[in-house]
RNA sequence: GGAGGGGUGGCAGAGCGGACUAAUGCGCUGGUCUUGAAAACCAGUGAUGCGCAAGCAUCCGGGGGUUCGAAUCCCCCCCCCUCCGCCA
């Protein structure tokens, strides 16, 4: 949710927005909606103490004094419940006004839609068309079993089997190794969440065809720990000296994927399950941006260190979502499609979602509401995909990158027999 | 899943229609005393919204309702505890 009063007072704030593609007619409603909203709570306000201090006197009224009291409290409840009528509508239209505003982007965020976006680096060599693709490999090696998994569970699923499973354990032992060196607690936060915690975490209701719900529970299945991890300091107020507190999240996502369908089928790129550790932090308002930088260094580190060839892109303003007040992405370079494909991203979200969310923090001088951050750490299929495209020797083989070494247990997965 | 008991300020805990302006204790802040500290004593200690301010409003798990008036009564939901059942 957006702070009214910065669209009110800064112009910088209110072209945050427009530059994010939202109606000014939409924001001009909104003002005057809000101006309309305070007014008539004003005026409710008052009216709500003229009739607390008369249902007070009532109290202290002799028994004699009563009656008339009560009808003179009953006559000032009666244009009372009016005004709050009035203020109700008033509140439901600012509400329903609030809600298409997205989240200001930064200065810093370029303009435009999903092409507009800026390349902020490349790194590494692009790697040269390999023998198989991922899909192949995959299958070939064991790694991989989608035909089996749609017999069970429909296209889109698949089994990870032997070295995969493997490698995946060693990417998030890897990650965690990393991350909790950089103060980040380890969770397993809960895959499952109520509707409102889909709400406040801002998933709906723009992304509810994407989110499968659990049929008779109310309950729906997460696509991201981000969500749960969100929720973690809902309506708590966070000491401001402990700030950054930061959150490692490990868990199953789920999509439904809807509107992909015909677009990456092959392999395990686009799944409707896969695993991902997530990083979430709950910041100081004053180095966010700071810490928006720490997380994509984080995510750099991770990638380089596995050998794979990328580039940083800064999202245009009009593909950012309605949370983001700025976000970068990370592609690795596919060989096999001889793209860029996203692998992780982080995103600043500002204030937007622990206002709904209320998370505050406090200090001597008073409190206001934390910021918020989060960013993958790794995405376990896309991360095999893209280590079984570009670390894939001449044989076929997979070469284990280094930093994986240790707890794969094998340099090499070998080629296909 | 069945039966009961509960959710009150940072914490513990009383209140069960009108002095709730939420008792009391702990904690916290300041003061007195002291060489210093502890103890004791005294005083002060919530959040959010609107407003330049004075102040007013809202908040006793959440949402509705009854009433001139609700922490208190009624309905729905959520959560926690105890016992029973089931279970990795």
């Amino acid at each position: 949710m957006i702070d009214l009063r910065r669209l009110r007072n800064e112009l910088s704030y209110r072209a945050g927005a427009i530059k994010k593609g939202t109606d000014s007619d939409v924001i001009n409603r909104l003002l005057e909606a809000d101006i309309a909203s305070r007014s008539v709570t004003h005026e409710a306000d008052e009216a709500r103490a003229a009739h607390n201090a008369a249902s007070k006197e009532i109290g202290r009224a002799t028994a004699d004094e009563r009656p008339e009291k009560i009808s003179h409290a009953g006559t000032l409840k009666i244009s009372l419940e009016k005004l709050e009528n009035a203020e109700t509508i008033a509140k439901q239209l600012v509400e329903e006004l609030i809600l298409q505003v997205p989240n200001p982007a930064h200065e810093s965020v370029p303009e435009g839609g999903e092409e507009e976006f800026i390349v902020i680096k490349e790194v590494g060599e692009r790697t040269e068309p390999r023998e198989y693709d991922h899909a192949d490999l995959g299958e070939l090696l064991g790694m991989v079993d989608s035909e089996r998994a749609v017999k069970n569970s429909g296209s889109r699923f698949a089994y990870l089997m032997g070295p995969a499973v493997r490698l995946e354990f060693a990417l998030i032992q890897y990650v965690f190794d990393l991350l909790e060196m950089n103060d980040f607690i380890p969770v397993v936060p809960p895959v499952l969440v109520r509707e409102e915690m889909m709400i406040d975490a801002g998933f709906f209701p723009t992304d509810r065809n994407q989110v499968y719900e659990i049929a008779g529970d109310d309950l729906f299945l997460t696509g991201t720990a981000e969500v749960a991890l969100a929720g973690l300091h809902r309506g708590e107020r966070l000491d401001r000296a402990k700030l950054p507190i930061r959150y490692a999240g490990f868990s199953s996502c789920f999509r439904r994927e809807a509107g992909t369908y015909g677009k990456d089928t092959r392999g395990i790129f686009r799944v409707h399950q896969f695993d991902k550790v997530e990083m979430f932090s709950f910041c100081d308002p004053d180095s966010s941006w700071e810490e928006l930088e720490k997380l994509r260094d984080l995510q750099e580190k991770i990638v380089s260190s596995l050998n794979l060839p990328y580039r940083v892109i800064a999202v245009a303003a009009g593909d950012l979502g309605a949370a983001a007040a700025k976000k970068y992405d990370l592609e690795v370079w596919l060989p096999s499609e001889g793209a860029y494909r996203e692998v992780t991203s982080c995103s600043n979200y500002t204030d937007y979602s622990a206002r709904r969310m209320s998370s505050r923090y406090k200090d001597d001088s008073g409190s206001g509401l934390v910021h918020t951050l989060n960013g993958t750490a790794c995405a376990i299929s896309r991360t095999l995909v893209f280590l079984m495209e570009n670390c894939q020797m001449e044989d076929g083989s997979i070469e284990v990158p280094e930093v994986l070494q240790k707890y794969v247990g094998y340099e090499r997965i070998d080629g296909p027999k």
